[in-house]
DNA sequence: TGAATAAAGTGTAAAAAATACACTTTTAAA
DNA sequence: TTTAAAAGTGTATTTTTTACACTTTATTCA
C-alpha cells in the first residue's frame, strides 16, 4: 500500500439540526474549537465550527459522517443526507483558521474538499460530548448562526435550504417527533422549519389526504387543559423511484 | 508548498446530456477509453466512461468540471450543476478498471472521490473531440447506457433523476432550445426528458400561467405544412432564494 | 385551382386541491 | 360552577389540474 495521502484531503461536515419541542426552536449543533493544552505563543481564538473530520483511507463518506456524529452524540442510526460538496481551493486558507489547522492537522496547508451532510434529531434525545477537537458543544438557533470557522456558514445555509426543500417528501417530521404525537406538535414542527404559520384545519387536510397518519385512539394525559388525540406515522411501503 | 498529493484523490465527472431535436432523443456523451500507443501485454479492453478528470491542486471543483467539458467539446459557458459526491473506497478498485488506471494514473491505487456534474446541450451545437484519455467519443441514448467504467452507471442514473427533478424549476429547457422555438418543440423536449406524453392544450397552460414565454409574432418558414408561432423565454429577474 | 396532407391552433366542463375563515367542545384548575 | 387554555371541527370560494375533439392553416401534388 502506498503512503496514506488520501486522509489529508477529504473531510465530512455534519449539520445537525436539533429540534427542541418545549420551546419550538430549531437549533444547530456546533463545536467550540479547543485551545491546545500548552498555550501557543499567540492567544488562540476559538471559533465555532461544524462537527466534521477528515475521512479515513478505508472509510466511506456516509460512514465517516456517521462516525463524526457518533463520536459527538453517541447516537447511531440517524439518517444522514449528503447535500453538497464544498471544494473551493481557498476554503481552508483563511487567516482566521490558520491557528487551528496548525494545531490539529498533520498537513495544515493541504487543500481539503468537504462533503456535507445534514441530519435531524430531537434535542432531548442526545447529550453531545465534546470530542478531541472541541472544547465545548453548543446548540445555536438555526436562524442566528454566529460566524463559523472555514466556510461553515455557507454550509449551514445550504443545509437549511435543502432541509426545507425535502421536509415534506422525505417525511423528515418522523425523525423529530415522538412515536405518538399530537397534530399540534406536527404543525409546530413544520412552522419552525419552514418559518411560516399554517391554518390548523388546512394544515391537517394535507396529511389526511396523503394518508400518512394513523389515529391512535389515545389521548394525552396529565396536562392542564384539554388533552389532544395522539397520532403516529403509518408504516410506509418500500416503494420509491 | 508541500508535495502535491491532492491531485491524486479528487476527480470530477460530467454527465453531458445532449438533446437531438431532429429525432427527439436525449443522449449522454461518453468517451471510449484509449488503448495505449504501445500495446501492453494483456489486450486492453476499452470501456465506455464519463468524461472526467482529476482536479488540479489550485482548481475549484466547478472549474475542473468546466475544464473537462471544454477540453472535450470546446464549448464554454454551459451551466454545470453539481449533484452528488461519490466516494465509496472501492469505487476505483474493480478489476475491470485496473488496466486503465495503471496506464493513466500516476498512483493507480489511490482512492478517488468524485464530484459529479451534469449539464445539457443541444447536440448539434458541439462536435466533441476525444481528449488525451479517449479513443473516441460517442453519444448513447440516455435510456440505454451500456456498462461503464468505475461506478459511472450509478452516476448517470442519479444525474437523470436530478435532471428530471429540476427540469421545471431550473428552466432547463432554455438551454436546449433555440432562441426562437415552437410550442411543439418545447413539448417534445419535456416529453423525452420526463418520458411521458402531455396533452397539448394542458401542457401550454402551465407556461402561459407562469408567464415564462413571450410570443414573438413570427412564424416558422420554409416548411411543408402549417408553420407554427415562435416563442422565446422571457428574460427573468435575478430574484431567487 | 382544388384536393389532400400534416400539423397548428383552440375551449370548456369536471374534478381535485388550496385557501380563507370562527365558533364550539373538552378538560382541569381555581 | 366558573374560568382558562387549547382541541376540534365545516363550508364556501378560488385556483389548479385533468380530460377531451374539432377546425384552421399552409403547402404539395394532381
Amino acid at each position: 500500500m502506498k503512503k496514506n495521502s488520501f486522509k489529508k484531503h477529504i473531510s465530512v461536515d455534519c449539520v445537525i439540526f436539533g429540534y427542541d419541542e418545549s420551546n419550538n426552536k430549531l437549533e444547530v449543533l456546533l463545536i467550540e474549537q479547543k485551545e491546545p493544552a500548552k498555550k501557543s505563543k499567540n492567544a488562540f481564538t476559538a471559533q465555532f465550527a461544524l462537527p466534521g473530520d477528515l475521512v479515513n483511507e478505508d472509510e466511506g463518506l456516509d460512514e465517516a459522517a456517521e462516525r463524526v456524529l457518533k463520536e459527538l452524540t453517541h447516537v447511531e442510526g440517524l439518517h444522514l443526507r449528503q447535500f453538497y460538496c464544498f471544494g473551493d481551493p481557498m476554503r481552508v486558507k483563511q487567516e482566521k483558521d490558520r491557528e487551528w489547522l496548525n494545531l490539529y492537522r498533520s498537513d495544515p496547508d493541504a487543500r481539503v474538499v468537504t462533503v456535507t451532510y445534514y441530519t435531524l434529531v430531537r434535542k432531548e434525545m442526545i447529550r453531545p460530548i465534546p470530542g478531541s477537537f472541541a472544547r465545548n458543544v453548543v446548540w445555536k438557533n438555526a436562524k442566528r448562526i454566529p460566524p463559523l470557522a472555514f466556510d461553515h456558514n455557507a454550509i449551514v445555509k445550504k443545509a437549511g435550504e435543502d432541509l426545507r426543500k425535502h421536509l415534506d417528501s422525505d417525511l423528515i417530521a418522523k425523525e423529530l417527533l415522538p412515536q405518538k404525537f399530537t397534530l399540534r406538535q406536527l404543525q409546530n414542527l413544520y412552522e419552525v422549519i419552514l418559518n411560516t404559520n399554517f391554518d390548523k384545519r388546512n394544515f391537517i387536510k394535507r396529511f389526511k389526504r396523503d394518508e400518512v397518519l394513523v389515529e391512535l385512539g389515545e389521548k394525552q394525559k396529565g396536562l392542564m387543559y384539554k388533552p389532544a388525540q395522539l397520532y403516529g406515522f403509518k408504516k410506509q411501503d418500500k416503494a420509491s423511484a
